[in-house]
This record gives C-alpha cells, structure tokens and sequence, in this order.
DNA sequence: AACGCGGGGTT
DNA sequence: AACCCAGCGTT
C-alpha cells in the first residue's frame, strides 16, 4: 500500500472518481494497455461527460469514437448498459456487486474493480497482472491462461485482501504487476513483496507464471473492393454480434482455394450485395492480425457494372463519397488504405 | 469449460 | 514471431 502511495502513475481515471468514470476506464481497460486506452478514454469522457450523456447518443456514434480500439463488443455493451440504468434505474447505478454485474459487459472483473474502489466495497479483483503477481509470490502452478484456475486465483485473491482499502489494495497490485512484476523481466529489486516473494527466494520469476501453450493462428485471404459509381462508393454495415460488429467496410471476403483474389472479389460483391462489378484495378495489400488468426486482404477498385443492392449479410448499405468516410466506425485493417483511396 | 472477440506494445 | 494486456458473453 505504502508502495502504491509513492509510486502510482497519475491517470485520467484516477482524478474526478466517479462510478461512471472509473466504470468507462475498466471497460476500456479489459485487454487493452494503459498507453492505448488513455486518448481514448480522454475522448469519451469530452463528449459524454455523464452516463445520462451516453444513453442520449446512438449506437454509431459510439462506434465511432471506439473506432481502433477493438472488442467492439464492449461499446455496444457499454451503451446498452447505459441506457439500461438511465431508463429503467432512475439514471441510479447499482452499488451492490450482484446489481452492477447484472449490467451487460460488466463481469466479475468489472464489478469487483468499480464496486472496491468508488465504494470501498469488500472485492478482489483478478486480472492478468494480479494472476502473475500471485503466481510469483506464492509459487500457484494452476496457468494463468487457462480458464478453469481463475477460480483458484479469485480464492487466493480474495483471502489476502485488505478489508480497511480494497479500492487501494486492488489498484496496488495490479500497479505492481504493471509496473515492477512484469511478464519478461520483473524488476524485483525495488519491490515491495522481495521478501516474502516464494518466485523471488527461489530464483524462478522466469517459469511464473505457468501458462498453457496456444495454438499458432492461421492466414486468411480476404478480398474486397471499393465499388465506384457517380462518384461515390459502396460501403456495407455488418451485422450487430460476432467479428467487428455494427462497424462499416468495403464489401468482400474469402478467396476461396484455386480463385483469384480478382474472382472473388467479383463474387463476393455478387453474393454479399447482388451487383455486378467490374473493371478492376489493384489498389494495394494490406495485412493485419487478429488474435486468432492473420488476414491478408487485397484491395481493388472497381466499377459498377449492373444490378441493384440485395444485401446477402451485411444489414445496410450506403453510397458515399469518399469525403464522407470519415463519419462510419470501420475496422482497423480498412483504415490501413482509407489513405489510398483519395489518390 | 472452451471459444470468439481487436489492436497494439514488448521482447 | 511469440507473447502479453485493468475480461466478457455465448455455447
């Protein structure tokens, strides 16, 4: 705790503390770093200074702003929670771990970090920093990558939590965690826990944490086209749930085994939307990876032959100038040649 | 309990 | 290239 008063980093959600902001900070924090998430964080909070804020907005423009920052779940979740409290909840957040978990996007992690530090309330938080901080100190063999020892952490978590400050306490071993007990290279000599540290005495802060090995990810071909017709271009919306849901994007897809990425993306356009393209002109390459596998996407412009949109998969569609593109939320890979297209 | 879900930084 | 990150929802 002493540690944590002397050595914690001054971030935006740490000023002003409030249920909201500290609740925006966390979802934005979920598998995101700190460097990341605070530009964005800065944003969010500018234009929705207040939960009644956010549930007046639409979806899209929420989109827009976490545009880039992935698990786009977490907007859609966020916003709908949003609505949710001001709404039916008389704009009142929940302050009991069972009522603020019943919120969508808010799991234990979640609710356990708001609820300990905005309202002292008695919950151990288990991240990924905790985890390894636990799994150095006292040596824990269960990995941290594998869904069925959270409980075990949650367990160790939650007896060696400070009744008096949970808020502090949890904040300060997820700083340590990011700050001195590091995945690669923990920097043991300033820590706090050296002494008592089961990891440290033993000189094996490198084999902990223990974690399962992951399967490599495969590559994936992708084309797509940018359809031109009077000036402006195709763009398509995808549907709400699974891979970057509600976000716009070129329309495209699979180069199927023994198909050019020219082929299909005629067929794509065909299939996904019901018009005829042609005429088409490489545009470049863009390569981009997920977390569970690799895209390599070509990219071609093309002309509007014939046909009129029937969409096949996608739940809207629009021509846009190109000048207009900046107001759609699309996926990080389109942004990779949104450059390109002016020229 | 396993899996899907982004993007970026570090090593 | 592999690993990691202030996890959650669905199945």
């Amino acid at each position: 705790m002493a540690w944590y008063r002397d050595n914690c980093r001054q971030l935006p959600w740490r000023s002003d503390i409030s249920v909201y902001r500290v609740w925006v900070s966390e979802v934005m924090l979920q598998q995101t770093q700190v460097k990341t998430v605070i530009p964005y964080y800065i944003r969010f909070m500018e234009t929705w200074p207040d939960l009644k804020d956010l549930a007046a907005t639409g979806l899209e423009t929420v989109l827009k702003t976490w545009e880039g920052l992935g698990y786009y779940a977490r907007a859609r979740n966020l916003h709908k929670a949003a609505g949710i409290v001001v709404r039916d909840m008389g704009g009142i957040i929940p302050d009991d771990y069972k009522g603020f978990k019943n919120l969508p996007g808010v799991g234990d992690y979640i609710a356990s970090a708001v609820l300990s530090i905005t309202g002292s309330k008695p919950h151990a938080v288990v991240d990924g920093n905790v985890k390894r901080v636990l799994a150095r100190l006292l040596c824990v063999d269960a990995p941290v990558n594998h869904s069925a020892a959270h409980k075990a952490y949650k367990a160790i978590a939650e007896k060696l939590l400070y009744e008096k400050d949970p808020g502090t306490y949890n904040q300060a071993v997820m700083e340590l965690g990011a700050l001195v007990c590091t995945p690669k290279r923990p920097d043991c000599g300033p820590c706090p826990l050296a002494g008592e540290c089961c990891a440290y005495e033993k000189q094996v802060t490198d084999i902990f944490p223990r974690r399962i090995k992951k399967k490599k990810v495969p590559t994936v071909h992708i084309a797509a086209g940018i359809v031109k017709k009077k000036g402006k271009v195709l763009i398509t919306r995808r549907k709400l749930d699974g891979l970057l849901g509600g976000l716009w994007e070129f329309p495209g897809g699979k180069v199927e085994p023994k198909e050019s990425s020219e082929q299909a993306c005629i067929r794509e356009l065909r299939e996904e939307t019901g018009i005829e393209a042609g005429n088409l002109q490489f545009l470049t390459r863009v390569f981009h990876a997920y977390t569970h596998f690799k895209i390599e996407m070509d990219v071609f412009f093309c002309d509007y032959i014939s046909g009129r949109v029937l969409l096949n998969g996608p739940i809207d569609h629009k021509w846009v100038s190109v000048d207009q593109l900046h107001q759609f939320p699309f996926p990080r890979a389109n942004l990779k040649f949104m450059e390109l297209i002016r020229g």
